[in-house]
DNA sequence: CTATATGGTCAAGCTGCTTGACCATCACGT
DNA sequence: ACGTGATGGTCAAGCAGCTTGACCATATAG
């Protein structure tokens, strides 16, 4: 493999990526859940199974913890996630999404699953399958990094 | 094809995109270039085979031109670029790489090569010729987008 | 030759993040 | 039980990267 075409991977899986947070970003807000960035579609899913706190959150998204608390009093003030008691911890928040938070949710996987078909009508649905297979190994299992 | 299919695979592609930048970004690093940001790598880029306007380079990051001028100032001072008289244009100046600039380019290709390479060892070097065909097949045109 | 568009710069302001300090609560060792 | 350090969270200040707005110099069209 040739530098010159290990940046040609590069640029193509770096270009897909950015293409795809930009096609799901502007399905969200076609959906009508406005004031959103992709930082926040991160931050969503860390809290979509069952809530998390803002430092769990800070974790997964590698801000600190101050920058997870902003991002928290965003989301809640839209109206898109709320804080509650801990149940053990009396010092802790609990995260969790509101009935808007999971509408948005869903957009957020209704636009991507939108652009993932128009990938399959380009390579075929076996060949995706393939895809999703192949970056499912070769992604790392770290922190999401948010931003470039 | 299910949402939670699209978003696995969504998912994947963020991850993995995620984790090549920072794995060039730390491998341009550790080759002695500091005080870059993988934003900088995409400016690298479009400068890379003749030198480009101010402008051009906006377009090509989809910041405004303001922007651009202060991501090329910060490349000038920190000697990876400088600015020319255009040929052909008095009000334009001409952006081109220095040799530590092409020096780093080459330096953020060996490091994108070497996860490459690690990707051939999981996947299998055929596995990955493949991967790379479909990532162009639906890797957009547009201006890169070096944030989420 | 005027009029408008374009490349670039200067200046001010905003936003999202950081560092640093601090308080409340937890968990451990004695 | 109690002190001590670790941990979750907040408040405050500062900074970096970007934006908008105004402006000048040059190019291009009518």
């Amino acid at each position: 493999m040739q530098n010159s075409e290990a940046m040609a991977l590069s640029a193509a899986l770096l270009a897909a990526a950015g293409g795809l947070t930009h096609r799901i970003h502007e399905g969200v807000v076609a959906r009508g859940f406005e004031g959103l960035r992709p930082a926040h579609g991160f931050a969503f899913a860390r809290l979509a199974p069952d809530g998390a706190t803002a430092t769990d959150l800070a974790v997964h998204l590698g801000v600190t913890k101050q920058a997870a608390s902003q991002l928290v009093d965003e989301m809640v003030r839209k109206g898109y996630a709320e804080r509650r008691a801990h149940p053990e911890d009396a010092r802790a928040r609990l995260v969790v999404l509101t009935a808007r938070g999971w509408a948005c949710t869903r957009a957020a996987e209704e636009a991507a699953a939108e652009a993932v078909r128009e990938w399959g009508a380009v390579l075929g649905e076996g060949e995706v399958r393939v895809l999703r297979e192949q970056l499912l190994r070769i992604a790392p299992q770290g922190p999401v990094r948010p931003s470039w």
